[in-house]
DNA sequence: AGAATTGATTTCATATAATGAAACTTGTTA
DNA sequence: TAACAAGTTTCATTATATGAAATCAATTCT
């Protein structure tokens, strides 16, 4: 037996088990592809025999992870249909959000947090902090009302103007600093400002000197899921960071299910 | 090396290759549970050696297969989400609907369509047919208007009564029958009442002597792609039917990925 | 605190199970 | 009708997945 030429197919990832590798180039492929593919066409494309991708494919089929028309041309099959929707409620947000959440950090060089709405309140549960004298640092696990936060406003944006108002009306919306919103009104015209923006800033909102820009994450469903943000001292945040923030938001939702 | 009792695991799909059939377990293991096990819940589901279950896991780990929270605990992973999507555009409706089509006729001793719509038609795309002497046959390929088919009145009520207004136009609504439904605000009527109660019957709209009763079939979008009907004479056509071809329906929505 | 238990990982010799070549089928083209 | 092309099956060969046992890490018990 030979070994294929292991530099032909260095971009393709390698694990201990070979059949598993060689099953997961054909199913790739037949992902990469937007029609069905021929078992010679699927074949070459991930450097297999044909004889070798034929007997995969067949095992794969037994698994309805593949289903053939009758062309014997070769798709995905309904599995990844039926265990896709189970992935859905398990993703584990957080380490999902790990690596996209430690770039950020590098490129701003402040303190990322990931967030979900816990009742009335934003819980931080997983951050990313950079190697600086000063920075702002919150604990997993800890949390702050809605309306104080950049993440809390457009989650309150989600639970629309009646939701809004029963929120302002259940907390009072006590004041952190001077620029807290306390009005019904002035808090849901900035909700809205923000949603319609794609993103929203505190600006010193909860703590003087503190300022902050965050986006949602949504899952598969279009639901707001989590919230991602990033938080420095007011004179370091730059306003650019929104966009950056805006598209690290997109890619972490689409890896997590969402479409749009 | 000793194989594992091969009776304690005959509920088990297998094909020809060992770890891929293994693998599948594992998978569906994490599946059917609704949060993270750990590697010895997983080894004893699958009827595996921890040893091997171990090392199949972490193979698929390399390919996003499958997850691991900090504390050992796997779940599906994120790759499930990714090519999940793609199979949404490429599962054959035809290929998943023939089993149940065939129950369907078998259950009812009638003709069974499956249908599209396309333009201002409905096509027919596949069909399951009775072993009688008389019975409705329609030739795949063939088309007919949309306001003389059970499943051509629900399409019209999933575009609306802007849409459904605009057919009428177009079409002009020619009569087939005395009974075909030649108005304009007639239509949309019995469209309404029709998307209401989930399914739709053709009542000798078409042909004199013939009826039938549709429902439609919907994708992981919510998307009506295409209807599922049954075809009798009019003297056989049974109302209890309808119950039948709504829960096939259902069923057959779910395995091309509709959620609700 | 130290011992003992439990579970996850790694190592390794072994033989099973995946492999690729070649033969065989089936359907299409020249 | 023959040559071809693509899919499928067979089969001898050995590379590859395997399970036992050893190691490591983290708890729990005494």
């Amino acid at each position: 037996m030979k070994l294929v030429n292991v530099s032909a197919m260095t971009h393709k990832t390698r694990s201990a088990i070979q059949v598993l590798d060689r099953a997961v180039w054909l199913l790739e492929a037949m992902a990469a592809a937007d029609r069905p593919l021929s078992l010679k066409v699927l074949a070459a494309d991930s450097a297999l025999h044909p004889s070798t991708a034929y007997r995969i494919l067949s095992a794969l089929q037994c698994h309805d992870l593949v289903s053939r028309d009758e062309e014997a041309h070769y798709r995905l099959g309904p599995s990844w249909q039926r265990l896709g929707r189970q992935v859905h409620s398990q993703v584990d947000i957080r380490a999902v959000a790990k690596p996209i959440m430690n770039v950020l950090r590098d490129q701003t060089g402040e303190t990322v947090n990931l967030t979900a709405r816990e009742g009335d309140q934003v819980v931080y549960i997983e951050r990313a902090i950079p190697n600086r004298m000063m920075r702002v640092e919150q604990v997993i696990g800890s949390r702050a009302p809605l309306h104080v936060t950049a993440v809390g406003k457009l989650m309150l944006a989600e639970s629309g103007a009646e939701g809004c108002r029963a929120y302002a009306r259940r907390s009072g919306l006590p004041r952190y600093t001077s620029n807290t919103l306390t009005t019904q009104k002035g808090l849901w015209a900035e909700v809205q400002r923000c949603a319609a923006q794609g993103y929203a800033r505190d600006d010193e909102e909860a703590e003087l000197g503190v300022c902050c820009i965050g986006v949602l994450i949504r899952d598969a469903g279009g639901e707001a899921v989590a919230g991602l943000s990033v938080s420095a001292p007011r004179e370091r945040l730059r306003a650019e960071w929104a966009a950056l923030l805006q598209e690290a938001g997109r890619r972490l939702s689409q890896q997590i299910g969402y479409a749009g």
